[in-house]
This record gives structure tokens, C-alpha cells and sequence, in this order.
DNA sequence: CACTAGATTTTCT
DNA sequence: GAAAATCTAGTGG
């Protein structure tokens, strides 16, 4: 299997558009050089920044959100709800707030190191939720403001056989604003998508 | 299977 | 001080 990173240009790009064009890429964490964990994109959702309610960012620029206005393809993540983190990834030009939350993986490498980091029984319940994919790659605070267009601990690959699949967009989940938009969007009949 | 509550701490008001 | 881009275990049908 070939990883290439997707270059800087593929996120640079409007918020929507990038959350369903990384459907079916990869996603890479590279715990040492012997361990590589890599799940396939299934399940993303479209944050865009100044003009979304539901967006950390439409409250313009705090410690926390500064980094969505920063460049794109830099790992955005955040601890949600007292115990749990989630992984977003940039979008936009430098200056323009926006970035896309990865909802849900398809396992495709070191499931059994995952399953070890997770403790859960069964595959399908190991990557199907923002924090459950986070808790199964092991990623923390520690890689917030990780480039993911480069090879390094965290970043994000190229599928060149994404194949054809059918993509669905509908309403966001968990948040109470911003209702109005789909900017939800999952591959069609995937296991792997967190919630119908 | 559907629904409810509890865990727990960062972040901004 | 309240809310938060969630998950899990527990209850009841």
C-alpha cells in the first residue's frame, strides 16, 4: 500500500468540499516506526468557521480557535465533554476559519493495537465516533498543530482506488445550532458510520 | 431495542 | 459558573 500525503492545495479549499472529498482517503498515525495504525475515511462533518454557529470559530479568535484560522492541513484537536478528544483538520486559505471533524474511520491497519488502546470486543465499535477513533489511534493534545500534509506522526493519505461509492449528506450531530445546513456526509452502507 | 443519566475538565462568559 | 462537535452502562419493555 502505497501513502502519499495529500498535498496542502487539497485542503486549502472551501470547508464542504473538502469533508466530502476526504471520504474513502486514509487517515495515518504513525505510533513508532513499527506501528502503524490506518483507517479509512467514512463518516466527516463540515465546520466553516466565522459564518457557522455550530463552529468554535464563529466567536472569532480565542487560544483555542486561533489555530482554524491558521494554515491548512494542520490537525486541529480538542478536549470535549471533560473526558474525550476529537480530530479535525483545517481548512480554508491562511486567515479564513474552517475545518473538517473526522466522525468515524474504517479500520485498515494494526486493528488488534487498536483494539488494545480501546478495549473493545468488537471491530465495529472500535473507530465509529469522533472519540472513539481517537481513543483506538491514541491521539491526544499533544498533536494538536500537527501538519498532516507531511509523514510524521499524524497525517493524512492518498487512496488511489477510493472506488465508487455513494456519498449521503445530512444534519450534523451533537450540537444544537447550525441545524439547518447537511454538512454531514458518510459513505452510503459503510459499517462503519457512527449513527443513521 | 429505546431511553436516561453520569462521567469529568477545558474553555469562554 | 455553565456549557460542551461524546460515550458507556444501566434500566425497562
Amino acid at each position: 500500500m502505497i501513502l502519499k500525503p495529500l498535498k496542502r492545495e487539497f485542503f486549502e479549499r472551501n470547508t464542504v468540499e473538502v469533508a466530502r472529498d476526504l471520504l474513502g482517503h486514509f487517515l495515518v498515525r504513525k505510533i513508532d516506526e513499527n506501528t502503524i495504525l490506518v483507517g479509512k475515511i467514512v463518516e466527516t462533518e463540515a465546520y466553516c468557521g466565522k459564518n457557522d454557529p455550530a463552529s468554535h470559530a464563529s466567536r472569532g479568535v480565542t487560544p483555542r480557535t486561533k489555530i482554524m484560522f491558521g494554515k491548512p492541513g494542520i490537525a486541529y484537536i480538542y478536549f470535549i465533554y471533560g473526558m474525550y478528544y476529537c480530530l479535525n483538520v483545517v481548512t480554508e486559505p491562511e486567515g479564513t476559519a474552517g475545518a473538517v471533524l473526522f466522525r468515524a474511520i474504517e479500520p485498515i491497519k494494526g486493528i488488534e493495537y487498536m483494539m488494545k488502546l480501546r478495549n473493545a470486543k468488537r471491530i465495529k465499535d472500535l473507530t465509529n465516533g469522533p472519540s472513539k477513533l481517537t481513543l483506538a489511534l491514541d491521539i491526544t493534545k499533544d498533536l494538536n498543530g500537527t501538519d498532516m500534509t507531511v509523514i510524521g506522526p499524524l497525517y493524512l493519505a492518498e487512496n488511489k482506488n477510493k472506488g465508487n461509492f455513494e456519498i449521503v449528506a445530512t444534519k450534523r450531530i451533537g450540537i444544537k445550532v447550525g441545524l439547518d445546513k447537511d454538512w454531514r456526509f458518510y459513505i452510503k452502507g459503510n459499517p462503519f458510520v457512527s449513527k443513521k
